[in-house]
DNA sequence: TCTGGGGTCCTAGGACCC
DNA sequence: TCTGGGGTCCTAGGACCC
């Protein structure tokens, strides 16, 4: 019988911030999303004192409750290293592992000749000793049970962080206490439109006929549906997916009203998303750019957006060009905006057949566009960058407290006095 | 009275995820 | 003062075609 594992790193950003640095343990810590607006990451500790995921640190700071609380900026340096990491320790002992989300692994454990609960503390300790990051686990017939299981390890302190959910009158005790929005893959609009049809539990929601879900929630709720009842219909794939698009974009540290701090925050999008593109030996064929107001400030709200598809392209020059051309005739005077950023889309890979009518060499951009890259790998990050991409940055996002890159620079590495 | 029907492709937008 | 960023998948609807 197939047997899906997801194991995650609990609190994984701040268990990073925590592994280097032993004055956190057992403290209130957080670490915030860009611009250092939400709260993205809370220790057990910071969850007691009621700070919510997503809260807006601005607001919560200033509770006396939260004085003592220990604030990050995100580090995404830091926490992509460690979780290629906790990878490398999984792929050691896992015959297939699925990199879901930066703290998140799906694991295949069908057929292992070990009991799976000894099998997966054995992994948690592993990880626990090689990455100093504390773990969960949980495992089914299927993705969505495994994730379910995995949300029990985490909350029911009898499980200990282990949660097996193979066996089908153990799920059916606990879809009967669940609420139909603990499902991964049942969000708020799909959860009301349930409740709306008297469905709250997980139990309410199996019990509805297949044909029905499928007519109200269409092939996706029918899944979950399938899922939860223990028909596996989501596989595992242990090699990387061909991305699909690139996003660049940034809310800015201030509000910005001039079409020249919009224009410059844009070139720097294109060649932040350029990099990323040339890195997977990728072009893009579609981009789009947006700009728009602060929702939450009593503005009126702004957003245009424009997308265009373009010759295929990695080029930093022709993407700043495009996104500036693209994006000038939407600004309007007038506005204050709070964030912009493109997106690159239908993505090829590079070494494709240039196209007849290519507007420049692609031989000659792609060997510029290598240099500019060799010379940034070895020099540091925009040693050379196109000059439309100005730094100062007036509008750079905030981060007000961020932690060293103690595995990926050396410069930053944690010292030891001896 | 009665103005086709079915197919593909593309895109924008919604919903969800971490 | 201050509210993230980067993804995926699906559907509806328009354009176009025969």
């Amino acid at each position: 019988m197939a047997v899906f594992g997801l194991i995650d790193g609990n609190a994984f950003y701040c268990s990073c911030q925590r592994a280097f640095e032993p004055r956190l343990k057992q403290r209130p810590v957080v670490v915030l999303s860009n611009n250092d607006g939400c709260a993205i990451a809370r220790t057990q500790e910071a969850k007691s004192l009621g700070i919510k995921m997503g809260e807006p640190w601005h607001l919560a700071r200033k509770h006396p409750k939260n004085r003592d609380v220990i604030w990050y900026s995100s580090n995404y340096a830091l926490y992509a290293d460690m979780s290629q990491r906790m990878y490398e320790v999984l792929s050691a002992r896992v015959p297939s592992v699925e990199a879901y989300s930066i703290d998140e692994m799906f694991l295949d454990l069908s057929n292992l000749p070990y009991d799976l609960n000894d099998f997966c503390k054995g992994l948690r300790d592993d990880i626990r000793h090689h990455v100093k990051i504390p773990t969960c686990i949980g495992w089914g017939p299927t993705k969505t049970i495994a994730k379910l299981a995995n949300a029990l390890a985490k909350e029911d302190p009898q499980y200990n962080g282990l949660c097996d959910l193979t066996d089908p009158d153990q799920r059916k005790k606990w879809y009967k206490r669940l609420s139909i929005d603990e499902v991964w893959g049942i969000g708020r609009k799909v959860s009301e439109k349930l409740k709306r049809q008297g469905v709250t539990t997980i139990a309410d929601f199996v019990a509805l006929d297949p044909h029905h879900t499928r007519s109200l929630l269409t092939v996706v709720g029918a899944r979950v549906q399938a899922e939860l009842k223990g028909q596996s219909c989501l596989g595992l794939s242990d090699v990387l997916q061909p991305r699909k698009g690139i996003v660049s974009s940034r809310s800015f540290g201030v509000l910005l009203t001039e079409w020249e701090d919009i224009r410059e925050a844009l070139a720097l999008f294109a060649h932040r998303a350029a990099e990323t593109l040339r890195r997977e030996d990728l072009q893009a064929a579609h981009l789009s750019v947006m700009m728009r107001t602060n929702p939450h400030n009593g503005d009126p709200w702004y957003a245009p957006s424009a997308s265009l598809s373009i010759e295929p392209t990695s080029d930093t020059r022709d993407l700043i060009r495009i996104a500036t051309s693209l994006a000038q005739p939407l600004w309007r005077s007038g506005f204050r905006y709070a964030k912009a950023g493109i997106s690159l889309n239908d993505l090829r890979p590079i070494h494709q057949q240039p196209s007849l009518f290519a507007s420049r060499s692609p031989e000659k951009s792609l060997a510029l566009m290598e240099a500019m890259d060799a010379i940034n790998a070895r020099y540091g990050r925009d040693t050379l960058r196109p000059a439309s991409t100005k730094i100062q940055q007036g509008w750079r996002p905030r981060a007000g407290m961020l932690s060293p890159r103690y595995t990926t620079c050396l410069d930053e590495i944690l010292r030891v006095q001896t």
